[in-house]
Formats: structure tokens, C-alpha cells, sequence
DNA sequence: CTGAAAGCGCTTACAG
DNA sequence: CTGAAAGCGCTTACAG
């Protein structure tokens, strides 16, 4: 591949020249840009950005730690980031960490070595002694979504407070009493806060939330599956469950049916996170969607502001609810834009 | 952060003994690589790998260009393919095309640039210059799914053809005889390969396939609603509609709903591949699944082979088909794994 | 086994 | 406006 010092030959001045030319450096005669670019393209010339890294101490990259690639709301949410990331002028690297804390680690130790500008993180877990190291330690970085008590970051998320409030409400209204929640991860912020907002909502109409309606997940199918039947196992068995995530209340749904039991004429469903699936699930599921798409920007403007040296800002948008058949409410005429 | 120079005057050797101790290399003594371990240690040094990178001019990194993030087929054979990579000590870079070809050279001239190791491409398009130059230029290049005829490199895909004929045989079984497909784009091989499969299956069972059975469509939502909507405003509708990917299977699900037909009663739907959220659609959707993360991991390591100097291989692997009620099948207890 | 030195491909003060 | 030179952080023949 053609190096700067070929096309400084084939141009016929120095590499300074060349650099200058390349980089838009006022200082160049008109004489001098033009051969230069003559040069380039008859050469093919491409900069090589790991030498200009090097050099510059810049790589114009962002990380992305994300803590499940399938889940289609992180997918999502990667899908903005590298938009709104591309807008001003960086690329991204997406780590997964398939929520396992010691593959995260992996990832963040991989993007560091790479010397990304600034890292973005949805933590899979409490947060390992390396993150908070290299939080600590001067790379610009932003949580997204989960964030970790006590490091000192921006944190760019939706508060589910209200819409969990609207569902509890709608629930109520249509005769429910008995609601059981799947939670996230206790380690995980979202784990915590969703779990907090549904017994907040519950004590405010005057309901209880026995610790028996409390299943433990993982943000994933399965564990959906066995909180789900544990509580259809109960003596008294909850009218609704509210899973913490979209993969979750997926395995809750297989549960119901495996007991054959329907939705939500038997048991009535709703989830955290929208995707555009749920449309087109039997039924279709009542969902709190997050505004994704203005997270992602929120989150890639304040990480270039910290890179960039200007003042970041933590931002915190409001998710809302959205009632389907899942939950007994009216069916909405909605449909997927993909 | 601490640089090679700092560990070597902390270990009190020169930077090209923390080098070799770095590296594994044999002559080195135990005293001196117990030092640099410790000097490693004491300052928490980790390599720049840009560095590394320049000078040794490997990056350790693949790019996967794949035409649609948000399809979960995409997603998941990303997945594996980063499961594979790293596995084989490789990092990888995904850039993502969202159907566009100008996105798509995007992502490939920044990946070039930053002198990955080697190129994945689903190709989104029919092959622009710029993918030409790079296969000719001498990137290692390996195409996933999708490849693009007339370049010369090579293709790990799933073969169709069995599981379309399948496919074909279970509906004509039922007594349908008036079978439609929305095609993919014609620019890419699985558009084209997925139409004449069917059509030779159609052939073999003497059913005629007519232009206006075969809706035009390009892997979006969409244009699966659209061709949907054509084939149901036709004086002869057909019974079954066949979608040549998951996204569109959804739009014609969404335009069938709309005119408030009833699938399968109404109207039969299939889709080319699989994915875990088809189990829990309204109704289950009848689809053909490929072997995706056997493909993902062929596909790394025929890319990894053609890297390190040996010979790559090409894989075709048999994609299966998998019934269920859409097509006016038996309904299979299949569960989703996740 | 070890170190001094060259060099990967750039950018950027510095001098002219 | 331009070029020679230093230097980013590594690796690796070369000499000892």
C-alpha cells in the first residue's frame, strides 16, 4: 500500500507537504495542493490512521460495551450510537459481554489497549475493579442505560418511574390486585430502580408486594421462564406478571403457554422495553418503551464533550408506557416501521 | 499511561528486553523477566497496541460488514463471528451497511484505513469498485451469506435449495397450489438464489410461479408489507406468501392483519430464516433456519487461514426448514432458547 | 542473554 | 509557503 512518502515522490515535495495538504493545513500553495492531489489519486493514496493514531495520540474511535448484542433494545441502542457517533466524525467498536462481568472486562481491556478516545458502558454487572481503574485513571467514558453507583461519570438513561406508575394504574383499573415483577440482576442499576418504581407504584394504590411476587432474573430468556413458573406454582398465583426486560417476559410467555394457560384472559403480561416484535406477538405485549434513539445521541454528544474538553451532561429522558392486548387494555392499531 | 520506556527504567533493562518478555520470547533470563513482570505490574502497563500494530503491521482485527443490524440474523451471526474471533485472538470490528451501499464503502474504507487484518462482507449491493479494488488489492476477504459473483474469494454461505423444496412439498401437500415470494433485492445473491430455488421446486411439482406472484422487495419491513398488499389486491390472490427473509415475513404479516385475513386460514406465510422471535409471532411463523453459527465460525476461519498463509476454505452448509402454524403445518412445541 | 539502533507512517514545531 | 528533523511506542535484526 502506497505510503505518504510515495506520493511525496510522485508529487515531487516533502511529506510535510503532503501531511499538510491532506490534513487541510491553510498554509499550502495552490500549486502544491494540486499536485499533491494528483498524486494521491493516481497512487490510491489512503492515509493509514493507525501511523496518524500514533502520532496524534487520537484514534477518533469510541467504545461500546454492551451487555447483550441479541437483545434487540441494545442492538438498537448500538444501531444510534454509531450513527450519531459517525455524525461527529468517530467510529465505534462494540464489545458484547453476553452480560458475563469477566467477558465486559475482556472487551474493556481490549478497547482500552486500542486506545479509544472514550469508552460507553451499560454495565453487566456492579462494576469490576477495572472499570472503575479506568474510570479513575483519565479515559473519558459514559454510562448508558445501567450505570454504577459511586464512579463519578456521566449517566445518559430513561426513568421508568412514571410509565411504571402508568401501568401499575391501568393494571389496577381493569380489577388487578396480585402483580408479580421478574427483576433484572440486583447488581445492575436497571435490576434495582425497576423493581423500586413497581413497588413504589403498588404502595401508592395501596397494594402489597409480597416477596413471594418478586422472581430473579437475568435479563435473559430463561430465567423469564423459571421466575414465571415458580409463581404459577404458588397457592395463589399473581393475575399479572411485569418482567423487567423484553427477553424475560419472552420466556414468561413461554411459561404461561406451557401451562397452557392464555394471555391475558389467565394472566395478564407486561414488559420493560419495547422492540418492534412485540406487535406481532401473541398476543401482542404492553410494553414501557425507552426513547433509544435520543439516548444514544445523548450518550455519543456527552462522550465527544468529554473528549473534546467541553462540559458533559448527564441526561436522564422519560420512558412511557405502551398498552397491547397483553395486559387486557384496548388492542392499539400500532405497527412495526420495519 | 505508562509506555515500554517507563517499564524498562523501572525494571532496570532496556525496552527491548520488556519487549521480549512482553512477547514470550525465549532468550530472555529469569531474573530479567521476573523484573519486568514486577516493573509491568507496579505500573499497571498494558502495550499500546496501535504501536504494536504500526510497527508489526498486523492490527489482530477483522472487519464484518453486514447490510442490517437490526435483522436478528445479522445480529446473531455477529455474534458468533466475534465468539469465533476471539477464540482464534482476533478482534473484531463490525460496520454496519442498513441496505445502502454508500454505507456499506463507508464502512469498508474506514475499516482499510485502519488496516484490519482481514474483511468479512455480507454484501448489501451487486459489488461497488471499491470492494473490487480491496479483493484485488490483496486484503484477505471472505464473504458471508451474501457474496458477490466475479470476485474471487471465498463464500461461506447455506444452500436453500433442499429446504425451499421442502418447503414447497409441505404446502403443496396442504392443497395449495398458488404460491407467491417477495423477492430480496436482485443486486444480491441470496435475492436471486431464493426465487430460483423456489421456482425450480415449483417446477418440480408442475406449479407455475407467474410475474405477479413474485413481489419485489429489499429485506425491509416494508417492501414486505407493500408486495403483501399487491398480492392481496390481485383478482386471484395467492394462498401462501413466502418472504425471502424474516423482516419482510413481518410486513406481510402486518398487511395481511391489516385487510383482516387470518393466517393461515386465509392466507399461508413462510419465511427464509429462522429466528427465536417466529416461535412467539401470532401465528408462529413456518420458516427455513441456516446453520448460523456454524456459517459464523467457517466464515472466521476461513478468514483466519487466508491471513496466516494457509489455504482458505469455501462452505456451503444445508439450510433445514421448520414448520410451523403459519403454514397450516402441525404446530411444534419448539421454545425459544433465549 | 542483552542492548543500541533503525524504522513502521504519520504530524508538527522550528527555521528559513 | 516549505522542508528537515524529531518523535509517537513499539519490534527486531544485528552485534556482542
Amino acid at each position: 500500500m502506497a505510503s505518504i512518502k510515495d506520493v511525496a515522490a510522485e508529487a515531487g515535495v516533502s511529506v510535510a507537504t503532503v501531511s499538510r495538504v491532506l490534513n487541510s493545513h491553510p498554509s499550502v500553495s495552490e500549486e502544491a495542493r494540486t499536485r499533491v492531489l494528483a498524486a494521491v489519486e493516481a497512487l490510491g493514496y489512503r492515509p493509514n490512521a493507525v501511523a496518524r493514531s500514533l502520532r496524534t495520540a487520537q484514534t477518533r474511535t469510541l467504545g461500546l460495551v454492551i451487555s447483550d448484542v441479541l437483545n434487540p433494545y441494545f442492538t438498537e441502542l448500538a444501531r444510534f450510537v454509531e450513527e450519531e457517533a459517525r455524525a461527529l466524525g468517530y467510529s465505534v467498536i462494540i464489545g458484547n459481554a453476553d452480560e458475563r462481568p469477566e467477558l465486559q472486562d475482556h472487551h474493556i481491556r481490549t478497547l482500552i489497549d486500542r486506545r479509544i478516545d472514550g469508552l460507553l458502558v451499560s454495565p453487566a454487572d456492579g462494576g469490576s475493579p477495572l472499570m472503575r481503574d479506568v474510570a479513575l485513571g483519565g479515559t473519558p467514558m459514559v454510562f448508558v442505560d445501567r450505570w454504577i453507583p459511586g464512579i463519578d461519570v456521566p449517566v445518559v438513561r430513561a426513568d421508568g418511574t412514571g410509565a411504571v406508575k402508568d401501568l401499575v394504574a391501568h393494571l389496577h383499573g381493569l380489577g388487578h390486585r396480585r402483580l408479580a415483577i421478574i427483576a433484572g440482576p440486583a447488581a445492575t442499576t436497571t435490576g434495582n430502580e425497576r423493581v423500586e418504581a413497581f413497588r413504589e407504584a403498588m404502595r401508592g394504590l395501596g397494594l402489597a408486594l409480597p416477596d413471594a411476587y418478586i422472581g430473579q432474573g437475568d435479563f435473559q430468556a430463561a430465567s423469564g421462564r423459571r421466575a414465571t413458573e415458580r409463581f404459577l406454582a404458588l397457592a395463589e398465583p399473581p393475575e399479572v406478571v411485569f418482567a423487567a426486560d423484553n427477553l424475560m417476559a419472552l420466556g414468561a410467555l413461554d411459561a404461561i403457554r406451557a401451562r397452557g394457560l392464555r394471555v391475558p384472559d389467565d394472566i395478564a403480561l407486561a414488559a420493560f422495553d419495547d422492540i418492534p416484535w412485540f406487535v406481532h406477538t401473541d398476543p401482542p405485549i404492553t410494553a414501557i418503551a425507552q426513547p433509544t434513539a435520543d439516548l444514544a445521541r445523548a450518550a455519543v454528544r456527552a462522550l465527544a464533550d468529554l473528549i473534546e474538553g467541553r462540559t458533559p451532561q448527564s441526561v436522564t429522558l422519560p420512558a412511557r408506557l405502551v398498552v397491547r392486548r397483553s395486559s387486557g387494555g384496548a388492542a392499539t392499531n400500532q405497527r412495526s416501521d420495519r
